[in-house]
DNA sequence: CAGCCACATGCAAAGCTATGAATATTTCTA
DNA sequence: TAGAAATATTCATAGCTTTGCATGTGGCTG
């Protein structure tokens, strides 16, 4: 595997490895939003939502369609909502329960 | 969605932010391998590569099955090999040459 | 039990990320 | 052109990550 793509493809994990980054691309996976749809719904400041889409956006992971004063965001690809989508099936089905099961395996484990 | 299972998320893909710990997770995808084998076959040095299977363990994307003095660490689940190949699917495909033409279209922009 | 493996951990410097606040830029409208 | 609306950028700082190096630890084997 080449480097490049490894790093391409770091990149693309480190963007989706934030929360709020993360909330933003489940609002766009329903469709395309502007930058105050984006922080009137998910509660975030206007500043914030831009910096974390310019983010997004520098990795290749959003698009911006401009139109009057509005810049309105979407996915580049719907693959990555399905990325998104597999990921959550990932954590809630077995990471997290099995990792508290460990941890209650090894309080146990050092009494 | 409720902000744990968030934050989880973004954990698992926080750990899948390197191309190293990605190259780790790539070669335990084909079965379980001990730090030896991960650190010769990567070229990374045994403390890099112990270190970086502990962040991937402590997320709950590893586990480890200790046997005389060897520990042997394989995926929780399989998933997670799907999902990094889901990553590279979306990096190889488009991700890579869109965001290519697109900085050749602004440079062309901005002349 | 001495010494060697295979691993794990602690530490510290360098670098990166998150995030709010203030400010700048762009575009529309009067 | 002035002003307002929507978005973008800059800056500063606190906090986190990376990564090498040195050291610690548990389990074998002689």
């Amino acid at each position: 595997m080449p480097m490049r793509v490894l790093e391409n493809l770091a990149q693309v994990f480190s963007c989706l490895s934030h929360p709020n980054r993360i909330r933003i691309v489940q609002a766009l996976a329903s469709g395309e939003k502007d930058v105050t749809e984006l922080h009137s719904s998910l509660d975030l400041s206007q500043s914030y939502v831009s910096q974390q889409l310019s983010v997004l956006k520098s990795s290749g992971l959003v698009k911006v369609r401009r139109e009057g004063h509005h810049a309105y965001y979407s996915l580049r690809h719907e693959k990555l909502s399905v990325l998104v989508d597999q990921g959550l099936d990932l954590v809630e089905q077995d990471i997290v329960r099995a990792r508290e099961l460990e941890q209650v395996i090894e309080s146990v484990r050092s009494h």
